[in-house]
DNA sequence: CTGGTGTACTAAACCGGTCTAGCTCTGGCA
DNA sequence: TGCCAGAGCTAGACCGGTTTAGTACACCAG
């Protein structure tokens, strides 16, 4: 005989399918007695209800959604997602609620799986990432009126809740740390031109160059990739008047500018200070480690997870909500400009130090 | 009203529920222009089964399981886990096929998943990775009577299908290189040492070591997380007589050795030649670019995926499956012992020049 | 003793598909 | 003309749960 059914249950402990339900969902309508004699039968028989069958009945259905559309090549080695994966998986399991993750290449394929998946019923809700500067996902999952949850924002109210770590905030906090130690010309290395994000820390930086005076502050595009960091690091470091201090969207890229300055015979941080915005394992192993922004993606995940449930149990879309601000953590990747000897590691000071010009 | 059922579509188009299920799933028992007329109609009112209905009559879930046992930090940034996800992922949804992920802490949670999703029906088959040496996961899933690929082998024929690359040929043509350049002290940073495909590497350098008459072979188990990469190294470069060369287990593992040397002022190649296991951004980002073993976890994804689908149809387990051996690619992180000046990048020679003792 | 209330439980409808048995109609052939 | 085969379709059982309507019985008040 195949695996046990309710009915197998209910005869077994002498009672309806009903009484089953009732015993194994903690509803009334059976006594103590009785609701622990089937839940001894139940794990006898080591039944469990089958999830579609559950599903079926307009109930739950236990799962939530996740899309990545990023280029298969630059997401295999991005240890955020990873990071985030496993906040959101401690949450879910914790509720019984499985993570249907999708990689796919772009947002068009991204919709469609929204698409499927929502009138397949195969998800309960889903959790957004990368938003975009005009998000075409958004009024999708409006139109599909599923749960959602957004990373990134906030919104101007309506749409789905979101959540999001205040990027500007982040990005002033490193320049005016670099400006602090004297650099005066700063390059950023950043991420996708249509990412919300992105766009965020553009214009932190500008504003930010703008109040402090600085002589060049300059944001480069990239995909992500260690290649485009490393081919746009280059070009960087080969122009007459080089900047002092680079500022990298992902650690990935970072690494990656970070052999170049080797392989061109700059030295780190002597003649060029790096900062990461993103921290990992990967910015503590490399040599010099460096300063990077400690955000707790984690946490992030979390909290992601708690939200989407919550809004899944039909507690209305909630106010947005900000995670703490990410703090700087100097590692040996920077320095005052123009410093000390190459490859020597340099806890570095905080007293302004301007670069002759 | 709600989203459309079949009941609506089959009203809409004039005929009955089977005729649009025949339809719709390209069996016979309608005519041609019945067909595409019902199609037609389902297409107009954006009708898609209800993947629980559908799982319900005993077919499939359209899902498969994939549960990663590792504490979360050290898988945090493993490019081999995102590799093979986007494998996997590439064929699954070309076949419609979810991915249902979970990262646990420990064995025995994994498992519990596995009783889970299999009592649940959530799954139509699961792929195993890590492979144990007397993994208590393989009588679980024999036990469970569901179709599942194992990453890891071969084995002794019963069981799950096995898809494996050769551990024991690559260790080998690592050790055999190193010792061809000159290199009579070896050390081997390990993985968890329960993992099979640890036990196999341990072994054939041992093997090897006796073969080629080194004085030195060491193999030293670790965690895979950088912390552990970083103190052994430290451990081993403190000794006396040091190892001319260590093989890394990861590329994570391998970075973080790179770190230490460079702090302990030992030069890559010149004193001390690197061997990552694992080749992935990271190991060509860093400075020296490490000399890796190259793997082609895409395609390892792919074929996983693909035989793991195969079973499910029924084709019976087929037979084990062995990837191509990978193979080493040499960059700037080894060269013969006591060679040439620190960081200097040199193309590596292969011919034989013993350390005088 | 009657009627009302509440508890414990059962029977059956229902969710939205798949699949089988059976019906009708058409065409071919002896 | 009668019979059979096969195509095209329908009605309804079925999958394994949840949920509702209804039943049986105990208890209590008037």
């Amino acid at each position: 005989m195949g695996r046990p059914t309710i009915a197998d249950i209910a005869r077994q402990a002498g009672v309806s399918k009903g009484a089953v339900s009732f015993a194994l969902n903690g509803r009334p309508g059976v006594s103590e007695a009785t609701r622990a004699r089937i839940l001894r039968v139940a794990e006898e028989m080591n039944w469990r209800p089958h999830s579609a069958a559950r599903a079926l009945g307009g109930a739950r259905a236990d799962a939530v959604g996740l899309v990545i559309a990023r280029p298969a090549r630059t997401i295999g080695v991005e240890p955020f997602f990873s990071q985030l994966l496993s906040g959101l998986q401690g949450v879910l399991s914790a509720h019984s609620v499985a993570l249907h993750l999708m990689v796919v290449e772009d947002t068009a394929a991204e919709i469609g799986v929204y698409r499927r998946w929502a009138s397949e019923h195969r998800v309960d809700g889903f959790i957004v990432v990368d938003l975009q500067v005009r998000d075409p996902r958004l009024e999708v999952l409006e139109e599909l009126a599923l749960p959602a949850v957004v990373l990134g924002g906030p919104g101007k109210g309506g749409g789905p809740l979101r959540i999001w770590a205040d990027d500007r905030e982040a990005m002033l906090s490193i320049v005016d740390y670099l400006a602090a130690i004297g650099h005066r010309r700063i390059a950023h290395l950043a991420g996708l031109p249509h990412f919300q994000h992105t766009q965020r820390r553009i214009r932190a930086l500008r504003d930010a160059s703008r109040r402090l005076g600085l002589e060049e502050a300059v944001s480069v595009p990239t995909d992500f990739s260690d290649a485009e960091g490393a081919a746009a690091t280059r070009t960087l470091l080969s122009r007459p008047r080089r900047p002092t201090a680079i500022v990298y969207d992902s650690d990935v890229m970072a690494v990656a500018g970070l052999g170049v300055a080797g392989e061109m015979g700059v030295a780190v941080p002597g003649e060029l200070s790096i900062v990461s915005f993103d921290d990992s394992v990967l910015a503590r192993i490399v040599h010099p480690p460096l300063t990077a922004l400690s955000r707790d993606t984690f946490a992030l995940g979390e909290q992601v997870a708690r939200s989407l449930l919550a809004v899944i149990d039909g507690a209305g879309p909630g106010r947005d909500l900000q995670m703490p601000t990410p703090r700087l953590t100097v590692r040996e990747s920077t320095s005052p400009p123009g410093g000390s000897a190459a490859g020597v590691a340099l806890a570095p000071t905080v007293d302004s130090r301007p670069e002759p010009v």
